[in-house]
RNA sequence: GGGGGCGUAGUUCAGUUGGUUAGAACGCCGGCCUGUCACGCCGGAGGUCGCGGGUUCGAGUCCCGUCGCUCCCGCCA
């Protein structure tokens, strides 16, 4: 006996005839008092039941039971829908079943939602999450997660990569993120640390003489959440020796290109364009710009050095972008709120109306030549920035994807992807005032730059790129470092002395003083990828078991207190009791 | 750590200037119904207005605090 030999939402013209048995969940039921009709879901989709009391009393009797999300089977003949019956909004409305048999095979309490509702909140679909899930939506997202991981494993390995494992335990590191402690029974008040990326495993890998590794790998962040982080999260990570950055651009290409393919979507074309971080940041004022829209940033400073207006004149950098829409004088505030955000002063602007005059607080400031050099058609904005190239790159790039996400400047048909290459291997840290890698700590030196390390960090530029899809960072990688002597100079420039060097990555040195061959790789948010194939701007939309924004997991409670005997096997003593 | 938004029935929401017994839809319970597919019709139950305090003759509504969720900044090598 099987449970079903058939599925609901697969039943079709040609199955007339056919005596099959379905098995799955009750969608809907509508009782007529003598007819009753049953919307039977499984994962393929729906279809009708006709339970009919003359030719099934059982059946009838059983069916008045039926409520929501009960489990039912059901056996009976596929038949053809009257032409006036047919129900064209669903794939099997040309048919429907005429049950002989009817099973209840598990009951169901009235529900905390409704399924087909909208916008339930989403601390309750989480709390019941085996319920959500039985939501279109849901099912559509995690079997694409599914063919989306399955295509890359396999384009992965037809390319010659070797899928490998590495240890989830490892030591921790006080640098980049904030490590998920784990403490250790065997050896009280010592602590492994949860992997935020497998990183120097695989580099190790690589070194121990495997060429090309890969790994669906999970990877542990203990930083708050957003819309598209959660503390783990998984990531195509990929190292190949003897590589140089196409060899690893080429692969991960490969990677996006299959999974466009497995899910039957135009892929984008290849190469995906390479940019450099200079210009992007210049162009756009972001390293992770939606192409999907120009809105390009340009420089004003040669105009406005003798400018009559004084913020102009006095800046270090001008510079404007052009927006397709003339705005209010209310809608300036609200862009000049953000843009104070973002560290600028203020935010001047020149409106062209549909006139195509131009009009502008800082007019009567402006020379013939500025003007000139600002002007655009009517039915624009042109929006200003002045100050530091960092701050106006900060703001105009904050500008550019509010306005593009606001004035819907995005073909949603495209897809833009895009690498960002040459990173600078440092970036100066404010608060710290020192240097920190912008990277990783084994980001490979371009080369000629290596002399820049000591004599003007801020200008080395690395062998670092990251992948872009329609604004949004899918992951980055680089060239390693593979010369000790380099590897020591890098951490000496971040601050570390010889013996915290040792301490910390000692046995990184050590493997790179015994035959490192040149290497390189990357690692790609799975979750953020699978997100945006899916069109979900939320990565818990794509998760099967996510956690709210608190850390909580609303299903199970976690986390929660430890017994006091449990923490002592462990040598921990809290100082604050957890709340309630 | 900081800023914004939200919190009213099981769910999604409405609730006017502070004013009688806090409403609707869906869901739930009971009844009727043989061609519905968001079935329909009749009836019913269901509320600590997140929680605590305050102002007031009177608070879902105003004020303070607090908790939860959420988006963003910081953070995320």
């Amino acid at each position: 006996m099987s449970w079903r030999d058939a599925l609901a939402g697969e039943l079709r013209k040609d199955d007339v005839g056919r005596t099959v048995t379905l098995a799955g969940w009750t969608a809907r039921r509508r009782d007529h008092g003598g007819l009753i009709f049953v919307d039977l879901r499984d994962h393929a989709g729906i279809a009708q039941l006709v339970i009919n009391p003359e030719r099934s009393p059982q059946a009838a009797d059983t069916a008045h039971e039926i409520r929501n999300e009960f489990v039912l089977r059901a056996t009976g003949e596929v038949a053809a829908r009257a032409p006036d019956a047919v129900n064209p909004n669903l794939p099997t409305g040309e048919v429907e079943v005429q049950v002989d048999e009817l099973e209840i095979v598990s009951r169901s309490t009235p529900l905390p939602f409704q399924l087909d509702e909208e916008n339930v909140d989403e601390t309750l679909r989480y709390r019941y999450r085996w319920l959500d899930l039985r939501r279109e939506q849901m099912q559509r997202n995690l079997r694409l997660s599914g063919t989306v991981v399955s295509a890359i494993r396999r384009r992965m390995e037809e390319l010659g990569f070797v899928d490998f494992w590495t240890p989830s335990l490892i030591k921790g590191t006080p640098e980049g993120a904030r490590d998920f402690l784990v403490p250790l029974r065997l050896q009280p008040g010592r602590f492994f640390a949860l992997a935020q990326s497998p990183q120097i495993y695989k580099q190790l890998f690589v070194i121990g003489g495997f060429d090309r590794y890969y790994q669906i790998a999970t990877c542990w962040r203990d930083e708050d959440l957003r819309a598209d982080r959660q503390f783990e999260f998984r990531q195509l990570d990929v190292e190949i020796a003897f590589a140089e950055r196409h060899d690893v651009l080429e692969a991960l290409e490969e990677a996006v290109v299959a999974a466009f393919e497995a899910l039957g979507r135009e892929p984008p074309a290849r190469p995906f364009p390479r940019l450099v971080w200079h210009d992007v940041m210049a162009r756009y004022g972001s390293d992770k710009p939606d192409l999907r829209f120009g809105l390009g940033i340009e420089d004003a400073t040669e105009v406005t050095r003798a400018s009559e207006f004084g913020v102009f004149a006095n800046a270090e950098a001008v510079r404007f972008l052009t927006a397709p829409h003339a705005f209010s004088r209310a809608e300036l505030d609200r862009l000049e709120e953000a843009a104070k955000e973002w560290g600028a002063k203020g935010l001047a602007y020149i409106v062209y109306g549909e006139d195509g005059a131009p009009r502008s607080p800082i007019l009567k400031f402006l020379s013939e030549a500025e003007l000139e050099r600002f002007r655009a058609e009517p039915g624009s904005t042109v929006l200003f920035a002045a100050g530091t190239p960092a701050t106006v790159a900060r703001v105009l790039g904050g500008l550019r994807s509010k306005l593009g996400r606001e004035l819907e400047l995005a073909d949603k048909e495209q897809d833009a992807f895009l690498w960002v290459v040459d990173f600078p291997v440092f970036e100066w840290n404010e608060d710290e005032e020192r240097w920190t890698f912008s990277h990783h700590p084994f980001t490979g030196v371009k080369e000629g730059h290596e002399e820049l390390i000591e004599s003007d960090p801020g200008a080395a530029i690395s062998q670092a790129y990251d992948l872009v899809w329609n604004g949004w960072e899918l992951g980055s990688g680089s060239i390693r470092i593979h010369d000790q002597d380099v590897q020591k100079r890098i951490f000496r420039a971040l601050g570390l002395t010889e013996e915290e060097a040792e301490e910390k990555f000692g046995f990184l040195l050590e493997a790179l003083r015994m035959g490192a061959p040149p290497h390189g790789g990357f690692a790609m948010g799975i979750e953020r990828f699978v997100a945006l194939m899916a069109g979900e701007p939320n990565i818990r939309e794509i998760v099967g078991f996510p956690k709210v924004s608190s850390g909580s997991d609303p299903l199970t409670g976690a986390p929660t207190p430890m017994p006091e005997e449990t923490l002592r096997e462990l040598g921990i003593e809290l100082i604050q009791e957890p709340e309630r």
